[in-house]
DNA sequence: ATTGATAATTTGCGCGCGTAAAAAAACCAT
DNA sequence: ATGGTTTTTTTACGCGCGCAAATTATCAAT
């Protein structure tokens, strides 16, 4: 850091002694130059600090080192985390993950998906809004780069990497009939095919059980589950509308806005005597823990999601000259694990 | 959509009639062409639907339009909502916001700095670690690029953008002690200024109502404050070492676990009789509201913090040649509301 | 029709780096 | 020292676009 600014690599090749290719060889991977120029460069690179410009790099590479990761809203702490895990794991493996949010809005996640195409990424990683994504748009975003599929299971991309819906809720609905009063059913606003598919795999886990099935649809739409739950449960409960001291909430957003209305209502929510509720969710969001009664729940694998996306995204990447891919397009689902705690 | 993809703008300029460089004039702002071309050119954009390339822009342009932001945790729903405010507000602006989380670690945030530096944008909001950020490292990076400060206030960048914690905990102070008994300060880890200017606060507000101030410092350190929250929380609940019934958290996410703590300690927590505690939090964290009881906390105001930021930034970024800034650094200070709800 | 202002085009250079091919140098083992 | 292999250097081109200067076309107003 003694001397003035470095520019470009032209002048660290001055500096440092070493033809410009074979510095930009020693970027692209350390290892592949000798020791001892290897040696003389990073002698060079703690006196000057040069780092080579990224738009410059990754006009020239045919394959860039980018990495898109595309959710649809990244205020949601299940985004947040399996975000954040995926971020580690494309950094450790050598590759610059950027994220955009579609900040549940079709025209934010057409905008994310033609700027991500602009950056020419070696691959991408999307969660689609689902329902309200335009297909289209994604599709074809799809057919230009890699992607790797996860969350919401629309059918585009190489792979998809979810949670078994039809594994965890009927998990869940056994024990809770198996330990009290059958569930009714509290629906999430149909905004990706997991809303659907957890209704559905809750009606056969019923039905499969002997029980009807009891639905209650929400009306509202968008991204504030805990106000919906908070809104809409709070009107359920005033109306004494439901059949059963049992509440499956199609995920824990919804279920921490229904606790607090039970809360609000004077309700006593548990297992134990006294309890006039027992509710359950899915997905064992990071703060459920944390809800009063702290929230039994399904949990998705956070980390076994991530890092088999990266993963399936890295081996489509790696292959892509050699085209093994038929049209298989593997979808892998991992099942939830019970997490029980004193919600029900 | 009807014909072969274009690769360039040289081939978007020949099916689309217009010279290159003034398809290029289009593209960094569509109202500086004739109407008349406008139109020729949007025809052709419908046909072709052709974007161009990111990189190759940014390498040329003197003056990028990328915006960096770097938050020190983006799983946290405090940034996770002021980093949504500001990604619209750039791209509203044409500017193209690029989101990195430090994770709550130093060597994160540095590359963070480092590879947003080789991007050379136009100006970054950065929101540091605080007490362990590297400060070199950051300090030179704000010498690079035009930097508003936001939240943790290191003393660097251009200007500061935050909360004011002189107002907002003394007003929170006055409260509880006008409505029971004086607070105790239960206080999260110190990793960044708001936590001890928060404490300092809270001391000062106190000594100046005449009560002694009375601090509970937690042990751990890290980024899951609900944990530390319950746990720490919990245990000072069964060792009865709180003075008093009220407690004034120094941030919401701590004041939940505090929540989760008491409820499982089966202590009833709000203002109403047969309450045995109170609890009082900071920021009006998104999910504050859903908790049990309801937190009574005081709102960080989200979307005045956030304008001002990126208001503030783009005022630097335009007046860059004019070198109007001498060494002023504003700050600017946003007071809090207090927020009442249940639980204090 | 003429004029003057505005907008578009032509031409051509440059950004910082990747990359390929050929020549030179450094290394290694005998 | 010799030959063969690996690495580095030299040389040169290309990526896709921004940008500037000079030229030409367009348009509205007289």
């Amino acid at each position: 850091m003694e001397e003035q600014k470095i520019r470009n690599m032209e002048e660290f090749s001055a500096v440092s002694g070493i033809s410009r290719p074979t510095v930009s060889k020693y970027f692209n991977d350390p290892n592949s130059v000798r020791p001892s120029t290897r040696d003389r460069i990073e002698q060079a690179l703690s006196r000057h600090d040069f780092r080579p410009n990224l738009f410059a790099i990754n006009q020239n590479r045919k394959l860039t080192k980018t990495i898109g990761i595309v959710v649809p809203y990244l205020a949601d702490p299940f985004f947040a985390e399996v975000v954040r895990l995926i971020e580690r794991l494309c950094i450790d493996a050598g590759y610059w993950p950027i994220v955009f949010s579609a900040h549940g809005e079709v025209e934010l996640e057409n905008k994310a998906l033609a700027t991500l195409e602009s950056l020419r990424p070696a691959g991408a990683l999307i969660a689609p809004l689902g329902r309200s994504s335009d297909l289209g748009t994604v599709r074809k975003f799809t057919e230009e780069v890699p992607t790797v599929v996860f969350d919401s299971n629309v059918k585009v991309g190489k792979a998809f990497v979810g949670s078994n819906n039809f594994q965890s809720i009927p998990m869940m609905v056994e024990y809770l009939c198996r330990s009290g009063e059958p569930p009714c059913f509290f629906e999430m606003p149909p905004i990706n095919p997991n809303a659907n598919k957890r209704r559905e795999a809750y009606s056969q886990a019923m039905e499969r059980l002997g029980f009807d099935p009891m639905i209650f649809k929400v009306e509202a739409s968008g991204w504030d589950f805990e106000r919906i739950g908070q809104e809409e449960g709070g009107r359920l409960i005033a109306d004494r509308a439901f059949p059963t001291n049992t509440v499956l909430c199609s995920n824990d957003r919804l279920a921490i806005g229904l606790l607090s209305a039970a809360y609000q209502k004077g309700l006593r929510v548990g297992r134990g005597e006294g309890c006039a509720l027992r509710v359950a969710g899915h997905d064992d969001h990071p703060w459920s823990r944390f809800s009063c009664p702290s929230l039994t729940t399904v949990s998705q694998d956070y980390r076994a999601i991530a890092e088999n996306a990266v993963q399936t995204l890295f081996r489509y990447i790696d292959a892509s000259e050699e085209e093994v891919d038929s049209n298989a397009r593997p979808e892998l689902l991992f099942d939830g694990k019970l997490i029980m705690r004193s919600s029900a």
